[in-house]
DNA sequence: GCGACGATCATCT
DNA sequence: GATGATCGTCGCG
């Protein structure tokens, strides 16, 4: 079942990025299905992240669907090449995000190979933020699409990581001061081999 | 298997 | 005009 509008309204966004490993991301775009298991995330905590978007009441068109309430779809481009999605949490007013970092396929793999013309190490496919928005379609285009439609959804499947195998690390990629720098609000499911790194 | 590096452009100042 | 919440390739060994 879909998680529900609830379960992305609550406030502690570092507890929604740790909640969401072992849940099961869907999309369905121009009628074609694809599925994985969420392996890896990281939590952006807005106003007082310096590593979010939204530090420091940041408002902008970019990122103006961040102050959205939460279950909706945050999608924005990095480095001019890669589509990342993040997923809105929090009341509304509020500007919280998990960015999803890394899937393990379940479903549509040979669609996921296709685009992202991959055909020999399905651990690739969805390896990292910018791979897995390739692999399951999703572009600027989706930018604040709700969770609780039929083109992008999360559900529930019953399925929970062992707490002592969830790792919470530093967040990757930030050029930012401490303590944001090495807070750990980056949680992967360990010994998972799809994740983007250790 | 791993580190270095260049690609590439939307976004903000 | 500068800057990335990155990725694929290359060289190495």
């Amino acid at each position: 079942m879909k998680l529900s509008t609830e379960f992305y309204q609550r406030e502690d966004v570092v507890l929604i990025a740790e909640e969401l490993l072992g849940k099961y991301l869907y999309t369905r775009i121009n009628g074609e299905l694809a599925a994985g298991i969420i392996v890896e995330t990281e939590a952006y905590r807005g106003p007082e992240d310096l590593g979010s978007h939204a530090y420091n009441h940041r408002r902008t068109p970019r990122n103006e669907i961040m102050y959205a309430a939460g279950g909706v779809v945050y999608m924005y481009i990095c480095y001019g090449i890669h589509d990342m999605l993040n997923i809105v949490t929090g009341h509304e007013g509020s500007s919280h995000a998990v960015l999803i970092r890394a899937l393990e396929p379940v479903e549509g793999i040979e669609l996921m190979r296709e685009r992202r013309k991959i055909l020999t190490d399905d651990r690739k496919l969805c390896k990292g933020p910018g791979a897995l928005a390739k692999a399951m379609g999703l572009n600027k285009s989706h930018n604040a699409i709700s969770l609780q439609g039929d083109t992008v959804w999360i559900e529930d499947k019953g399925f929970n990581p062992d707490p002592d195998k969830m790792v919470a690390t530093s967040r990757i990629g930030l050029n930012i001061s401490e303590p944001y720098k090495s807070i750990p609000w980056r949680f992967y499911i360990a010994n998972n081999s799809f994740i983007s790194r250790k």
